[in-house]
DNA sequence: TCCTATTGGGCTAGTGTCAGACCATTGATG
DNA sequence: CATCAATGGTCTGACACTAGCCCAATAGGA
């Protein structure tokens, strides 16, 4: 914090691995967020845009194909394919996911989370309505509405992903993928219960008009409301 | 976003550098924030705290003594010694600063700083007052209130990311030193009028009042309108 | 049926980074 | 004045990562 006892916030570790578990988590991210549904881009594309090697970025995608998260396919119109589907809920996987993280780092994603996706919120209703985002903001919504039950996951990420990608702040939209990656394990862990799914859906719904209509202090509650439900659910099932 | 055009968040970059940069900018962070005033931690401890090795972080600490940031002493209370002072502000440094960073970046720091800080205000807003950050709260906003001229920006980043360590997340904590980082060159850059400073007392104020209230939506309005307010700052200066 | 563009698969040489050991310097202390 | 503990300075061998190149497979089109 000061000077004798050691800042501990800068001198935080440089770097969270190497380039190889680095690349993994990412990639992971991206199919475990479903924001990859098909295929990965092409191998020397892809490295490009992750600013890695090619060697590298096959390490990361051979590991995956072994956890059977892909399957790589040569030739032309080939690629690395999604094979992912989210496992059914179990609560031996909660468990057991809480304690791959610990508990502080549970109370520290979901803080995270929370402050960022209501910064985030926050940031859009006070943005200027150029650019078309609130017709983008309201397909979204109108997508996790309707959506499958096993889409729903996939859609309901891509809803609370847009809100931050919208504000047209590159970091912000790579913290909250950050944050919602982070407890990604633990609600695909917990069933989804058409309860909550409506209950969300309100929560959504107000979330969205709070937005729309230029108002951040709604917002902000809103989505704070949203996301306690989420943790107070999580809790729940670990009691 | 979604399949067709290219999720760009999640195939950012892995890295934003090499180790060697990502120190520099780690090191310069430390010291331009003003969280290290004297001197660094010993070399072998600095570097298993940054998670690099030993010849890294020694690159990292040569190429800032060259650039005239530390001065390095051998021998028993030896180390390297911060001989870095703000420099006197001037309009051709804000000027230099913004086109060094583009505007598009200027604007993501902007809005990701609101976002962040704004987030964490609320988060304490509502925490639980055991721990007595309360105490560490008051203590650093009389801090920024009695400081001289020259140690203001320092005790102001100082109250600034008090907010978010206090918050217990290491994550908001580590955000919010980016996000303060990203904008301190151009906040150096402005003169400290004594006006500003007397504005800026009083929104402080209300920060820790809203947020010592238990209050997290005056909390987070007293927090925009001071970021906001630091952001029109900057804007007047460079129109 | 063959060609070709696209894509994954693999190799090599060069550079970055690391862990650990050992040396050199310095200021306090007995 | 000698010693010693803490600190920066340097070296070495091993491994990680990169850029660039060429090979292999594959599906669509001439």
């Amino acid at each position: 914090m000061q000077e004798s006892p050691r800042p501990t916030t800068v001198f935080r570790p440089v770097r969270a691995g190497n380039a190889f578990e680095e690349t993994v988590e990412r990639l992971l991210q991206a199919v475990k967020l479903g924001l990859v549904v098909d295929k990965l881009p092409p191998e020397r594309e892809l490295a490009a845009q992750l600013g890695i090697s090619r060697v590298t970025l096959r390490e990361a995608i051979r590991a995956l194909a072994e956890a059977g998260y892909l399957q790589v396919r040569r030739g032309r119109y080939g690629g690395a394919f999604v094979t992912y589907t989210p496992p059914p809920p179990r609560q031996e996987d909660l468990r057991r996911a809480v304690a791959d993280m610990g508990t502080g780092h549970l109370a520290d994603a979901l803080t995270f989370r929370l402050a960022v996706e209501c910064g985030a919120a926050q940031v859009l209703a006070t943005a200027e309505p150029a650019g078309g985002w609130r017709e983008t903001l309201r397909r979204r919504l109108a997508e996790v509405n309707s959506a499958s039950p096993e889409d729903y996951r996939r859609l309901d990420t891509a809803f609370h992903l847009s809100i931050a990608e919208l504000t047209g702040s590159e970091s912000l939209a790579a913290a909250c993928a950050d944050a919602r990656l982070r407890v990604t394990d633990l609600l695909n862990a917990i069933p989804v219960l058409q309860r909550n799914i409506e209950h969300a859906a309100v929560q959504h719904e107000a979330i969205v008009a709070a937005i729309l209509a230029g108002d951040p202090e709604a917002a902000r509650r809103a989505v704070t409301e949203h996301l306690e439900g989420t943790a107070a659910l999580l809790r729940g099932f670990l009691a």
